[in-house]
DNA sequence: CGCTGAGTTGACAAACGTCAAGCAATGTGG
DNA sequence: CCACATTGCTTGACGTTTGTCAACTCAGCG
């Protein structure tokens, strides 16, 4: 039996927090938690839509490929981000874990039924719709019209807003912020359209220039933030 | 005064397919036919957003740019598609006329307001905008690992399919199939994120294999439609 | 102590962008 | 009716960016 709303980690981040209690008793009895191990798949592109999800905990990718192999990720989500493809027979993207994380899944139909009954719940997953196509459609942008160091500087800055926001580590204004990446080297190269070489490279040239100084191989420090976003090709 | 909604040419395409008579006649109400001429801008990214609308006539694109004025097409709309960005203040890309266009258009916040009451629109909607998404996140490999070849390609194709759609033209199979295609070159390099001249040599190199003809400098006749399909990279 | 996977670095090549010239179709004013 | 400008398109020469291939380092681990 899946652990009580209550104690949810994202209880007033998700979906959820638009339902009343009856509802969310109502969801509780049919969801049921789920743990995916780190590089582990949970859906794959092509096969049939039977189930939904939010993200408790841990960061999932959402990737598509070309036939002869070449991988693109499509998508990042963070907890409390909903996770499956409503109103479609089939999963579009293949959906995998970049580090152990934790589900609260439903059946798709279930689901379904629970919005057309819901209408605030509905109308809190059209606006999350929303907001991500614009960012994908943002992301379409960076990919075809931003260079490689653009690229790079953007991502870094892009983690450290949301490692801001996760951990309680406060940036001072202009001083230097470490945090670590959730991705390895690869998995940015996949996420930025570009190769390992080309991310490896991109980060040591800020590491030379003084903008980042890289003390782990996943943690990073922003030395110079105003550096970091003119690289970005920002203001 | 806009002309009624049962003359409108795209009456069970749009939402409002998914209104009964009175909801229809409300709408109807609060809407009004506009006219937007080729080149002209209907939105400026980061302008309020008071008014959304449904496409009648015409192609619009949607549009992004860096900070130093290089462009990219993120979205192509055509008759039917909605317009605008609901739940938002500004408007976040740039709507711009490719040809002549026709659109139906309503106060945001009536909209909205129409939404809360009409279920089943909003659950169409919900859909459209899902299927949006899932578009745009495809585009998102194409653009970034798909080579200028198989980016033309594959744009000829899916033009193709669309005028197929559109027109009563229909594809003998195998045989070939002639149409206009609704953007200039650079429009098309705005679109898969290359220059103009590149989509002119790829274009010319369909053309030399064999594989197109270009009988007018907006006409296209594809005269192998296997060999196209192997050069966009499918099967 | 060798193995493995992730990362770094270098040499080289290919793809694509940039710059420039010229052509064809269309429109405009004298 | 014609000179002329404008716009979209094509083609060529060349340079830059990024991918490819390969060697090497480093840390973790049995």
């Amino acid at each position: 039996m899946s652990a009580v709303c209550a104690d949810c980690a994202v209880r007033d981040a998700s979906l959820c927090s638009s339902l009343g209690d009856d509802a969310l008793r109502q969801l509780h009895r049919i969801g049921r938690r789920q743990r995916v191990a780190r590089g582990e798949t949970m859906l794959w592109a092509g096969s049939d839509s039977l189930v939904c999800a939010t993200l408790l905990s841990g960061v999932l990718k959402l990737s598509a490929a070309t036939s002869d192999g070449r991988e693109q990720i499509v998508g990042l989500h963070f907890p409390s981000d909903f996770i499956g493809r409503l109103y479609a027979d089939t999963i579009p993207f293949t959906v995998s874990a970049l580090t152990d994380a934790e589900l609260c899944v439903v059946p798709r139909d279930r689901f379904e039924a629970m919005l057309t009954t819901n209408g605030e719940m509905e109308r809190l997953l059209l606006k999350r719709t929303f907001a991500t196509l614009d960012a994908t459609r943002a992301r379409l942008l960076i990919l075809s019209r931003n260079t490689a160091a653009e690229k790079v500087a953007g991502f870094v800055l892009s983690m450290a807003e949301r490692a801001r926001g996760i951990s309680d580590f406060q940036a001072l204004p202009g001083g230097p912020v470490t945090f670590e990446l959730p991705l390895t080297r690869g998995q940015i190269a996949d996420v930025l359209g570009l190769t390992i070489e080309t991310v490896s490279r991109q980060l040591t040239k800020l590491r030379h220039a003084g903008v980042l100084a890289l003390p782990g191989v996943r943690s990073v420090t922003i030395r110079d933030a105003a550096a970091l976003r003119h690289c970005a090709g920002l203001d």
